[in-house]
DNA sequence: GTCTATAGTTCGATAGAC
DNA sequence: GTCTATCGAACTATAGAC
């Protein structure tokens, strides 16, 4: 088995941009992290912002792929529950979070409270198709949820998930450790709960 | 009236600051906005990462202020409801972010949100024992809610406040312009009711 | 494809005149 | 306090040998 550079550069420009973001990241401490000569970085990625962009790419399309797959299967069966879409829109993000996903994941926390035209402009790429989707599934069917209402039901659904997969280890400083001993499948459960209440008291106002 | 100086460059790098963020912006670009000359900053602050903890430090004392004094104006009054301490949490923070403070407003979702040590510690300075009032007076006043539940209760509403304040821009791209028509007020209103709920939802879970 | 070497900028910070 | 001038280091990116 050969050495796969371009993907071993990938992997850690990854970890150096979810650690110190885009600016702070240099293409000299990827190069390192990777084992690589520097020059290789921009042979194979050209720029910076290129790699950027193809690290934030690769995972976004897979976790989109897993969202809509989940909820296709909702909005297919007998009965679909407002906890059963919410749940298909948190669970992939989440569930990558607490696995090897946990760089690709602050970096999407990064572009997506940015206000810099790359965050906006990556945000809107990797993420508006699907957004679009979770709306139209949340209006259709919550009873009295307009669009409007169903769009600030989706956005505080993926704030909240932002935080929580940014994992800022605020709960546990907050707690005193006591929110840190807690399983993924707890997480996404106690969240869906939280998030499907919010939603539904947004629903039927005047 | 003569020019203040120290104050001009604390008003510019606010401005810069949430624009670039730490490591985008420059002390250069920062001299430029202020008008002022590049040495007067490291004279007046003496480093770049002094003058931003100033700048982070400056509102957040002022914002905490304001949030305790509705808090406990809610806690002495006879009724005490859940909507009122959401609302003594939330209300500084989006009223800020809607008038001058924008621009400190995006400067805290970018430590809110990071993971490096600076975020982290500033964070802490600024919001750990606001948070420690807000979390107790949650637990006391929601029946059923523990204080696990109530450390996420209020990081969750931290989570949606933060992308609330960031003004990303977002729910006007998925609402076509939708989202983008209404008052502070209603804003608020529509936030803790969704907020509100979410937290009822996870007290008195078995 | 991979390396060395370096061009060409730009950065934070400071020394010293006024 | 405010200015000019600049140091020394770091940056992205590329040219050219292998």
């Amino acid at each position: 088995m050969r050495r796969d550079v371009r993907g071993d550069i990938m992997d850690a420009a990854e970890r150096v941009f979810a650690d110190l973001g885009f600016d702070g990241a240099t293409t000299r401490a990827i190069a390192v992290e990777a084992g690589v000569n520097l020059g290789l970085i921009h042979y194979h990625f050209q720029s910076k912002e290129a790699l950027f962009e193809q690290v934030v790419a690769r995972h976004a399309s897979q976790v989109n792929d897993r969202r809509r797959g989940l909820l296709h299967a909702v909005l297919g069966s007998g009965t679909v529950t407002l906890e059963a879409i919410l749940d298909a829109l948190m669970r992939p993000t989440i569930e990558l979070s607490a696995g090897d996903g946990q760089h690709y994941s602050r970096i999407i926390v990064q572009i997506a409270s940015g206000t810099d035209e790359r965050s906006v402009d990556l945000t809107s790429r990797n993420f508006d198709a699907i957004a679009q989707e979770f709306i139209a599934a949340l209006q259709e069917h919550v009873e009295g949820l307009d669009r409007e209402n169903a769009v600030w039901a989706y956005m505080n659904a993926i704030s909240v998930g932002m935080l929580m997969i940014a994992r800022t280890g605020r709960v546990g400083v907050l707690s005193d450790g006591l929110c840190d001993e807690e399983s993924t499948e707890a997480s996404i459960q106690r969240v869906v709960r939280y998030l499907a209440a919010g939603t539904r008291a947004l629903a039927g106002v005047d």
